[in-house]
DNA sequence: CGCCTGCATTGACGTGGATCAATCAAGGCC
DNA sequence: GGCCTTGATTGATCCACGTCAATGCAGGCG
């Protein structure tokens, strides 16, 4: 949220924020098609935002955390275009998108927010278009653990230790490829002992190691 | 542009379109790391966006045609994440962000119809990641003539004929595919009576055959 | 004009990851 | 406890696409 607001705008924000709702682990925030009113900000749990086509093609598009929003997708054509499924219990703040209008007309530094939020997003999307159209498996995934990592830790958890909330299916998904291809290359990252991998839990053993595998030339 | 605006809002709107810029064609509008200061409306011309990561590996994320808008990546951090190469000579109009967000405060349709593009933007990306994420590449290469040729009819061109203003290379950057792929996928196309293909003059004979190949459940 | 340069096409071959299939581990439930 | 379901692992095989390399084609220029 931004800094530097008056008391009064604090205010206006905090009313924004105001409402809640609790999504059960496997249970939709919104789905594809639904009529778009606000967007959500995670307060607690894990969401996966999945996109699919008329002939049953299906695509996870990304994985979002605590502080995260969703929903920006609706705001074209008034509709979500994907579906929102929280992969553990959850809790988000309902931002209904006219209110975000109709305050951020009030307060500037809201509105430069509320577009660095969308902007942020556009530069994770092509990181994800980067790594899906020039990366191979071993490249996607550790690119993916790495990512991983880093956002748990900029919320205080352990920069080595984490537990997927998604199952390999969605791991491959999101990284386009079989389910059986990342369960192979967890096996060989932990072969080479940079993880440890027992089921979800995942012990990352060596950072650095994953990062040249990301990035060959520049970490040596 | 936004409708039903007075008299009055038009001149704020057109003061903001004001500065026209000509970019040559191979010439560059932005780069990755300048400072971001303005959003760009295409007026002719034909651009790509590419990422680059520090490793040389590089990606075209987008190809942009007149009536679009490009540099919405900038927003987050200040400065441009991408590049923005003209494909052929191109004329933009320069819209200085900080005024799009001044205007979009007394506007309210100005500012809904920003918020419009921006998610527009998502979609449209959530598309290319399910193109890679998920498709073969005769399917990337009929989804991407389709989607070329929509856009070209959309602005009042031939439906069936059009003139690629990129290199196979690049295709095959933005598609996740080898130049010699996409050439092969074209010549393959040929064969199969479904384009004319004489380097980059395209003729799309059967739309519903490549629409087919997109989408092979519902075009039957 | 012939030469050069930058794309595009085409062929031969190798491989990374998909596919198919069996097995295993961990809950959840009666 | 035994049973069932869901997800994960691992092996064997296959093929779509990448790689390497030769050739063709068109435009620009001395």
């Amino acid at each position: 949220m931004p800094m530097g607001l008056s008391e009064q705008e604090l205010l206006r924000v905090d009313e924004l924020v105001a409402v809640r709702r609790t999504v059960k682990r496997g249970a939709s925030l919104f789905h594809n098609g639904e009529k778009f009113t606000s967007l959500y900000a995670i307060r607690t749990g894990f969401f996966k935002t999945t996109v699919n086509t008329e002939d049953g093609r299906d695509q996870v598009t990304g994985f979002q955390m605590a502080g995260e929003i969703i929903g920006l997708d609706g705001i074209v054509n008034e509709l979500h275009t994907c579906d929102a499924i929280a992969l553990e219990d959850a809790e988000v703040c309902v931002l209904p998108f006219d209110r975000i209008e109709e305050i951020s007309r009030e307060i500037n530094s809201l509105q430069r927010h509320v577009h660095k939020i969308m902007s942020r997003e556009f530069v994770r999307e092509h990181g994800v278009m980067l790594l899906l159209g020039s990366m191979r498996a071993e490249e996607r995934l550790a690119a993916f653990l790495l990512n991983l990592v880093q956002r748990l830790q900029a919320r205080g958890f352990s920069k080595s230790e984490l537990i997927l909330r998604m199952t390999r299916e969605e791991i491959g998904s999101y990284l386009g490829m079989k389910l059986e291809t990342v369960s192979r290359t967890f096996s060989k990252f932990a072969d080479d002992g940079m993880v440890e991998v027992k089921q979800r839990h995942i012990h990352i053993c060596d950072a650095d190691a994953l990062k040249r595998i990301v990035n060959p030339q520049i970490c040596q």
